[in-house]
DNA sequence: TATTGTTATACTCTATAACTATA
DNA sequence: TATAGTTATAGAGTATAACAATA
């Protein structure tokens, strides 16, 4: 079942793009990044989050201690940024927002009963979303994929580097 | 030899990302399109054109008569952005815009001389582009990458599609 | 003086839709 | 009436920097 809504066919087969476009890893990366975000977003939608609350909760949901700061910086975010989402997770009651009284500059974010089911589901999206995406891939070639995109991250998104040096 | 400045390393590593983002293909190819936008236009800064002027090149240097309409839905651009893409371009006397007789509303577009030698340059630095982003992988990987996205891209940007079909 | 979180501002992109001239 | 190109506008998203409280 798709998490997202069929989108209808173009009556027209667009014109196909320039062979050196399509022959670039990279700019299929870009256009697939894309559509990716596209898809996630669709299915998201729903839910009245955004991918990004989903990140917030998953840092909380790993059970130490998080500051705004700590979060902002684990997730690559601004801090101004993390402010309005961390609202919008506290209006919808999934996070609490605690000041650290060891240093009352500081708050201390945790998450809500209510946060912990809601992190639960969207970890049920977000396996629906990745085996829509991966579809035309079977269980080997998604591996492949992962390894391959796993080692160029190692060195462009150095945050995801560091979990490959621990294992 | 670099196409773009190194970034100065991070005094601290950063904190980890959760490890069910790290796992996740889609997640990576999200983060992944992203970094490669930054790296390339960070590498057309020089050039004072955009990675959208290149594939608008691309897609005059094939040869075959374009309008302003087709040069659009070949790479999948609003019709109003291509306008202003199509004044910087003319600006540089890259390409020139002529009425079309037989249709006084088309505008037929053609890559100048200027244009033409432009191309040559914007192409040998998508190479340059290309070898940096995928500096991790040895030839052997990059293929196997490029097979991949490109079944992804099947679905999910069906204007890649066509090309393989073509082949 | 530096840092945490907050707020305000501005700037880039993009999507939409009006507008013209031609058909 | 519909289409090609143009222009204008508004909205989302992001980046920047000023600000108050605390260290």
């Amino acid at each position: 079942m798709s998490v997202t809504t069929p989108q209808p066919a173009p009556s027209f087969p667009a014109a196909q793009l320039p062979e050196e476009l399509v022959a670039s890893a990279t700019f299929l990366l870009k256009r697939l990044g894309f559509a990716a975000k596209e898809l996630t977003m669709a299915a998201y939608e729903k839910s009245g989050l955004h991918p990004y609350h989903y990140a917030i909760l998953l840092v909380l949901g790993e059970g130490s201690p998080e500051t705004q700061g700590s979060i902002a910086d684990t997730l690559g975010y601004d801090r101004g940024q993390l402010v309005g989402l961390l609202d919008e997770l506290e209006e919808r009651g999934l996070v609490e927002r605690r000041r650290d009284p060891n240093d009352r500059r500081r708050h201390v974010v945790r998450l809500t009963p209510d946060g912990k089911r809601a992190l639960q589901k969207l970890r049920t999206l977000s396996r629906q979303i990745e085996d829509e995406f991966l579809a035309p891939l079977n269980e080997t070639d998604r591996r492949k994929l992962h390894t391959l995109l796993l080692r160029l991250a190692e060195k462009h998104e150095p945050r995801c580097a560091i979990s490959v040096a621990r294992r």
